[in-house]
DNA sequence: CAGCAGTGCGTATCCCCATGCCCGACACTT
DNA sequence: AAGTGTCGGGCATGGGGATACGCACTGCTG
């Protein structure tokens, strides 16, 4: 697992296309990136196995899962004790609104990314479980307008 | 398309698994969720056809595709005539290097997620891409330290 | 109480797909 | 020129899976 592995025109074809499609057919797939089928096959096994593609999943809805409303968050710390920093780590890690984790180099301290139903739920969620934690310091939340564009 | 459904306990751990593996066969996915196929088949259906599942992808390893570092950047502009400002939303979105890209409320005006090589990969896109742009007035970069939760 | 809608189940079938095997083409090395 | 490693292709086949169909159960509702 985990070898280097130089892709090649092909196995960036097949890349790009089971991006678009995780349940493309190998069949499918080879027809699409004009090789045979068993080829095909073996270079996604070796993709597979080499770690560059590492699963694959289905997109859901945010909003179809009471996650409407997505919140950045700066946050600023105490820059404590260890013990504190790292109660503060694991339990905002263990919060399932909290999508995205991040410990950052210079200001902020943390990024962090939430999803909730709606703005009641992230006024919860802030004054429940992120403000009342002894190590932070400040908080900043950052409401996204509009997504131009996304992954 | 895109019905109000409700989602019931098994819609949820259908769709629980599918996120783990998007690859899940039918009957697979039936047994885990405690169903026979063709219900569960349905289910699944309904859950595409309804816009909660939008799609299946193939989950790459950025590394393998040079994209080893990524970089968080905070950007204000002038919020100066209507023109400037699209072309330099639609001059960013069309940057690959670029993965999300968002208006934000307050400040900063415009929120970048950006996937590049290495550092020198990123000096080259700040200056030769970004900096250079009409509308820019401050750009911000943040260097994720470690990744503790992600989604 | 009698429909009716929703949903799960069992079964059967048919197709298509994954996959193993072997060959041939090429490029490089010695 | 022969050897060798890499890679694609052809082919055959076994098997698993998607899916249609009809039935049963349950809870509402008029």
């Amino acid at each position: 697992m985990s070898n280097e592995v130089a892709l090649d025109a092909v196995d960036r074809e097949i890349i790009f296309h089971l991006r678009q499609d995780g349940r493309l057919t190998n069949v499918e797939l080879a027809k699409r990136v004009g090789l045979t089928p068993p080829p095909c096959l073996r270079r996604v096994k070796r993709l597979e196995e080499s770690g560059v593609i590492t699963g694959y999943r289905a997109v859901i809805d945010p909003a179809a899962m009471g996650r409407g409303l997505e919140v950045l968050i700066d946050v600023e710390i105490y820059a404590n004790d260890r013990k504190t920093v790292e109660e503060f780590e694991d339990t905002v890690a263990a919060y399932e609104e909290v999508i995205e984790f991040r410990r950052m180099y210079g200001r902020p301290d943390y990024f962090i990314r939430v999803t909730v139903a709606d703005h009641a739920a992230y006024e919860t969620f802030l004054t429940g479980r992120l403000s009342g934690l002894p190590a932070v310091l400040r908080l900043e939340s950052h409401l996204p307008m509009k997504t131009i564009k996304t992954y």
